[in-house]
DNA sequence: GCAAGGTC
């Protein structure tokens, strides 16, 4: 019997796609790289009986970026990012996915592609078939492998897609290959330029990172327009007059709106006057609605979040997620707004009736059901909806909330629109007219349910009768001033976005998040968002050299592009080439006048020369260099006008004024924080390392020199617990009060011997691999239950230091994923070439019951 | 250390 191999976008689609084409009978087992699972069933394929086997990739196979040498911000010029040659990585090593994606093939005859209907989803069909080529024989030729086109996950879509299937479209494929070369090569040029050249120059800059993208910068420009129209808003004065008449009195607004002349509204005000009463001209009512909102998607919920619940769009979509993993609603990333023609609303109702907090509004609708507005069907997933009840004490707050929402979302899209009269009062004074509008509530509708949109106050009606005449009690004129704009909520900001195309449902959030990590925007009440000095500073210096750099049409323009190589009507090389030359140019021009961006620097930040404070000698001329605590932390030594970077996140103090035998430069304690990692290091050789096997940015404790007191070297004790690769290395830099050992790689932390005066590393080994310790403490303060002072033994074994080894982990920690079984490491090519002098071998069993501990 | 796009 032959196979079928078929790939959806992602593990959820697989199952639903295979619960669909098999009528609800197929078997399902874990995929080998525990993401994703495959589902099995026998059925029909071009009339014959073939096997089915249905599995998903998560999102992308792979990931575009540069060959590996230019990937050295040091040695390559970032003009050359335009030009030089890039390669197809997997986009999740862990996943291991075209090994999976090959293995699952072994076997199959044909190919049918599920993946999304966009040109994403077209590109990762290609990663797919690239993945299985050496397995499925002629996997590119039509009569292997077909592509399904559906647009809404239900059973007619699907059969209806399996039925009429096509083939992958190699245009809009390579539309997107484009767009990621695109992104790839402006992105990090830009990036490394800037951030090398500001951060050579100022100390207060607080970014690690100076960022440039095609979506993140028109994110950025978005706000600081917003900023730029509140500096450069000048008020202006209006005059408007308010007639009061009827019993009970009511205030009446003026025709005209607002005159910007005073003397005008002075010479209406006088006329007005000039009359005592007013011809009550028509009293008109009419019935206005308030309309239900339509089927909820993500860039709806992300806004509503952000308004209403206060929290950020990142945030929102993480809780939406756990939601859904955990069945209490339908998949929360999409666009569309139109349930599906055969979804059972009245099913969910059913559901959401037994709540004891919005029950009984979804009683009331089950007894009087209205049909969704129509939406837009964008083929993706279906609208956001509950799937199962939840209560408020299943939740924490956050998660509640937004649960809240979305319950009551979909019970108002079923709900009736709210109602309610207008009435309005036209009066008329000689040729001026005033009107006053009263509005009472017929129906709430939906706002039953979503309370919060409830209808404000119920008025009675003007005092007015048609056709008679009122006295008028008073006319005034009323100066006022036009105001300023307020910041750009996060909401807007997200409309905005949505509006030109910036970003993505899914990728939105991440925009918004990378411009307030890199210290872009701050976010104030309200979640309104707050450029930064440097925010400000980088659009208006963009604006200054090139404005298009931050329009938001540039994104556009580039899809536009694209589009024609997504149609077919122009060559994808030819297309790629011409828009990369342009961006090279507009790059090159950039680096030309960085000096009008600079300009605008120079009065915001401080030279780096002035900055941070003295701390540590430089090994070249002796002097003190300051040390720069804000992001990126780093030393500046200002005669030798040179910079060293230090490690991010946690605190650098002199180390007992030691130094490094190789070049001098006085010895760092890196720490962070009392229950962190700590580990000294030398600041030249943390830029320049010295051995080839030390890798930048690294410590002592990863330098093989040979006989230093602080390197890996003598201080190694053996491999580590829980890391592939890792050593753990005797700290030294807070002793005597503390001693550890300190995984060189990961976060594994041992505390050892407390307030021992002394803890050296012996040249004698232990069977178990580790390196011996000599230990001593002072006679009275002994903590060796023979009462002893000095003793020589092993971490791991010696039962005389078992009750002085406390094992945990650094505070900033991944989290903990220990699978002891798996670690079948055994002092593998990481170990011995890093000049371990074969010490860090991996200790038997007992590293294993230590391991154990971690659990 | 970089982009933006999928998704876990």
């Amino acid at each position: 019997m032959k196979s079928v191999l078929m790939v959806a976008e992602k593990p959820s689609l697989a199952a639903s796609l295979a619960n669909i084409l098999s009528n609800g009978r197929n078997s399902t087992r874990k995929g080998s790289n525990n993401a994703c699972s495959v589902h099995e069933w026998s059925g029909n394929f071009r009339n014959e009986n073939v096997h089915f086997k249905m599995t998903s990739v998560c999102g992308h196979v792979m990931t575009l970026d540069f060959v590996g040498k230019y990937n050295s911000w040091d040695k390559v010029d970032p003009v050359e990012l335009f030009s030089c040659p890039t390669e197809k990585k997997e986009a999740t090593a862990k996943l291991r996915m075209p090994a999976y994606l090959a293995q699952e093939a072994k076997g199959c005859d044909y190919l049918v592609l599920w993946l999304d209907c966009d040109k994403e989803g077209e590109n990762i069909c290609f990663e797919v078939m690239n993945s299985v080529s050496r397995i499925i024989r002629n996997v590119f030729s039509d009569s292997v492998t077909y592509r399904a086109h559906f647009s809404a996950i239900t059973e007619k879509d699907v059969k209806h897609a399996m039925a009429n299937l096509g083939h992958p479209n190699e245009n809009e494929a390579k539309s997107v290959d484009a767009r990621q070369e695109l992104d790839l090569r402006i992105g990090c040029a830009f990036t490394r330029f800037q951030t090398k050249f500001f951060q050579g120059r100022y100390g207060d800059l607080d970014s690690s990172l100076i960022s440039y993208g095609p979506c993140q910068t028109p994110t950025l420009g978005f706000c600081v327009k917003r900023h730029d129209d509140i500096q450069t808003f000048k008020p202006e004065s209006f005059w408007y007059l308010q007639m009061y008449a009827g019993n009970p009195e009511v205030a009446l607004e003026w025709a005209r709106g607002r005159v910007f002349k005073k003397e005008i509204a002075m010479m209406f005000l006088n006329k007005v006057k000039e009359s005592k009463e007013a011809k009550v001209e028509s009293v008109s009512s009419k019935e206005l609605y308030k309309g239900r909102p339509q089927a909820l998607n993500t860039v709806e919920l992300m806004k509503a979040a952000s308004a209403g619940l206060g929290l950020g769009p990142h945030t929102a979509m993480q809780i939406a997620e756990k939601l859904y993993t955990q069945g209490y609603i339908s998949y929360p990333r999409t666009e569309t707004t139109q349930y599906p023609a055969n979804f059972d609303l009245m099913g969910v109702v059913k559901i959401l009736q037994n709540s004891s907090e919005f029950g009984e509004e979804a009683r009331n609708i089950a007894n009087d059901f209205n049909p969704p507005r129509k939406g837009v069907d964008c083929g993706d997933h279906p609208p956001i909806t509950p799937m199962k009840l939840g209560n408020r004490s299943d939740f924490d707050n956050d998660a509640w909330r937004i649960y809240d929402y979305i319950c009551r979302h979909f019970l108002g899209t079923i709900s009736r629109d709210l109602k309610y009269k207008s009435t309005t009062a036209t009066l008329k004074v000689g040729m001026e007219s005033f009107s006053c509008t009263t509005s009472v509530l017929l129906d709430p509708g939906f706002t039953r349910v979503m309370t919060w949109q409830a209808f404000g106050k119920n008025e009675s009606n003007p005092p007015f009768v048609e056709g008679e005449m009122v006295a008028i009690n008073d006319v005034k004129m009323i100066e006022s001033q036009t105001g300023p704009p307020d910041y750009l909520t996060e909401s807007e900001l997200i409309s905005l976005m949505e509006k030109h195309g910036i970003g993505t449902d899914a990728s939105i959030p991440v925009h918004i998040n990378n411009i307030c990590q890199r210290n872009y925007v701050t976010i104030a009440s309200g979640r309104k968002l707050i450029p930064t000095t440097l925010g400000i500073v980088l659009v208006h210096g963009y604006q200054k050299i090139d404005a298009e750099l931050v329009l938001p049409t540039m994104r556009s323009e580039v899809e536009k592009m694209l589009n024609l190589i997504a149609r077919g009507s122009a060559d994808y090389k030819s297309v790629l080439r011409h828009a990369v030359e342009i961006f090279r140019l507009k790059f090159l021009y950039f680096v030309q006048n960085i000096s009008h961006m600079d300009g605008l620097f120079e009065v915001s930040f401080s030279p780096l020369a002035e900055s941070g404070k003295a701390h540590s000698r430089c090994g070249k001329c002796r002097r003190y260099m300051k040390y720069i605590q804000t992001k990126p932390a780093r030393l500046h030594c200002s005669h030798c006008d040179e910079t060293y970077s230090l490690p991010n996140g946690g605190n650098v103090r002199v180390y007992r004024e030691l130094k490094c035998p190789l070049d001098d430069f006085e010895l760092l304690a890196f720490s962070s924080g009392t229950k962190g990692r700590s580990y000294p290091l030398c600041p030249y050789c943390y830029n320049h390392p010295p051995f080839r096997d030390m890798p930048r940015n690294s410590g002592c404790n990863m330098c093989s020199h040979p006989n230093c007191a602080h390197s890996l070297y003598t201080l190694g004790i053996s491999s580590c617990v829980e890391c592939e690769s890792g050593v753990l290395v005797l700290d030294c830099t807070s002793a005597p009060s503390s001693w550890k050992l300190c995984c060189n790689r990961c976060d594994v932390i041992i505390n050892v011997f407390k307030n021992a005066t002394k803890v050296q590393v012996d040249e004698g080994r232990c069977d178990c691999g580790a390196q011996m310790v000599n230990v001593t403490y002072k006679s009275e303060k002994t903590k060796f239950k023979d009462g002893s002072e000095e003793k020589t033994g092993c971490i791991f074994c010696s039962p005389d230091f078992s009750h002085l080894v406390e094992k945990h982990r650094a505070i900033v920690s991944r989290p903990a994923i220990v699978n002891v079984r798996g670690r079948g490491r055994g002092g593998g090519p990481g170990g011995k070439s890093r000049g371990t002098r074969g010490r860090a071998k991996q200790p038997k069993d007992k590293m294993a019951q230590l391991a154990a501990y971690f659990v």
